[in-house]
DNA sequence: GATGAATGAGTCTTCATTCAT
DNA sequence: CATGAATGAAGACTCATTCAT
């Protein structure tokens, strides 16, 4: 069983990447509604029936991409250490480069939001990591007495909303003074918020 | 002009009204993928193809509809005066209550965002005036030496961006926490932030 | 509107009839589960679109068939008037007619009677008008002494089930036997075999 | 013939075995139509590719299923003896056991007859038995007097399609006042009929 | 102006069958 | 012998858009 089973397991596993390769591609450039499973099948050199032995259908392909997705930001989103401004300063830069990285299925996940509440879930457990993390930090960096008592879930959410949605305004919709504002000032003007938003400031 | 003329004229605007009316009512609950012309001249009681008379397509009677909506709100986003703090406070809540009244089709613009450039921009319109005010507000009130030197244009969109998106996230989406967070509870941290954040706070 | 309107729908009502004739037509000699919707309106000389502004679907088609025909079928079963065996004679010689002259329907009937309730549903109305009346036929008989007592419902459908079903073996499958068996000699039998089956003999 | 070849043959024939019962029951349960392939490997936990080593198709798969159903129906139908009343109420008490038994394959049968000429072929397999049966008896006892003599096998046919249309109709259909037609009472009138449709009735 | 019947392109999905391993 | 991955043909259904009346 073993030479026989594992070289036809190997060929499956391919076609299976292959698919999900292509899912991926498709969806980051045509967006959820417009991708169709024709569109996956002929990107990935598959007959068309063959989809549907990986997938049950476009939204569990698309579930599956987004949980590959998911899995791959948690990896390059870096906690950062040292003097906490900094760090602020290079959390938001690492966001908002992760965020570059994947804007087009950001910008999928946004549009097929409404589609079901699958992607509904699929969309708060891609944002979850990156807003707990802000909770946490809030909550340590309170107890230090580095952070004001602040509502820290709210607060978490606020701060995260932020930045995220900046990051899309600017960086994956055309918002017509994007040109202008290069990712150095972003993060400066962003971090310097955030920062006496929450932050106990010393005084000079 | 006749007497028949005028009266030819009344119908159109009526008929157009119609339309008009019930395509923000199908948009607003059905959102943009799902309306179809069918359901709005079903809504609007007219024949299938009268839609047409009005409409170019679909995109253009989302258009349409959007037009209309962005003055709309314009009117009901009220300036506040006052003590800052309480200003902000007040402009916090306001817009999330326009933001409420509107949601359904905010929530369609987020959803046809990817459906083309038209869309984009009518998102891009919608946003501006908040944005702008903002952004009018940071100058006026920096000028006054009431808030820090800060990119008045990044900033302005950052915190606009910051209500907007909680607003989105919380009041439309089915975040999990949502129950929880009441306006009051969500306006005043959301204050708090953005005061500190770039108001000159006095020292106690 | 009278004439414009009339003139659509009579054009309307002239498709309609285009697309049930030939869905019976397909029906007919296709069978239940052979029959594609293409298949209709390529007979019909339709769009393919243009079926389902008349019909739900394929079952919608088929029931509305099916109405059409068991109304005809109705109309063309006469009841017999005369001596007793006589019209019994007469009878199942017209339920032979009939049955004929629809065996590629029944047939279809019989063979979608698996898919669904409804097609079911459409089987027993076809039905019940031939049982309902062997039970009246029984009763009223009963009453005036020509037939012996007996279970009216279990013996009308017992006899109608097998004036049907050697139509069915005989008339639409091709059972070795049957061109042997003339319908005069089929008449015949299933005569005698009613009539003394429930009738009260007399005595030579 | 090796050791390694009959444990060979031996496996295949299990393997044959587990195809068969596998898809009686699949076809048993799901009727002809609804019955896949994938849905007898799956029931006979075998790969998909098997079912093409023991059958040329979906047909074949119901051919080989029904020859073995034949089989067995004729040796659960026995030939009762004694008085003649008793023993026809005995024999279509018996059919309607054996049918109840097998409801579901006959059900399958009518269902696939519309699918190909073979199908028709099984069905008239399977009812042969019952009717030559009947036309055997008719014959003797028309020769012992002691049944009127009638066109035989005409009779035999009709008295056939009486007793298992009845069966179907009430049995395996919903037909609407099947729950109140006990067995007992259908048994009692389906032989009442049949008896005075054939035998000389002795004068009381 | 208004109507609504007709069109047909576009997608999803299922499943019998094949074949390399 | 058995496996199960891959194929691709087939069919149902939707809906934006046109156009004769």
């Amino acid at each position: 069983m073993s030479d026989q089973a594992s070289k036809r397991k190997e060929k499956a596993a391919a076609t299976a990447e292959q698919l999900l390769v292509a899912a991926r591609d498709v969806f980051e450039t045509r967006g959820y509604q417009a991708t169709t499973v024709g569109a996956i099948t002929e990107a990935a050199n598959t007959a068309h029936g063959t989809f549907y032995l990986y997938f049950k259908n476009k939204e569990d392909a698309f579930a599956k991409v987004m949980a590959s997705v998911t899995a791959e930001m948690y990896r390059e989103t870096q906690p950062q250490e040292g003097d906490p401004r900094e760090a602020l300063a290079a959390s938001t830069r690492n966001f908002f480069e992760v965020f570059r990285a994947h804007r087009g299925l950001w910008r999928c996940l946004l549009e097929g939001l409404h589609t079901s509440p699958a992607i509904e879930g699929m969309w708060l457990d891609l944002r979850r990591p990156f807003v707990d993390r802000i909770a946490r930090d809030l909550k340590v960096l309170g107890s230090e007495g580095l952070v004001r008592p602040v509502d820290t879930d709210v607060a978490a959410h606020a701060l995260g909303s932020m930045v995220e949605w900046f990051a899309f305004t600017h960086f994956e919709l055309d918002e017509p003074s994007a040109d202008e504002v290069t990712i150095d000032r972003a993060v400066e003007t962003l971090t310097d918020l955030w920062y006496h938003s929450v932050f106990v400031i010393p005084p000079d």
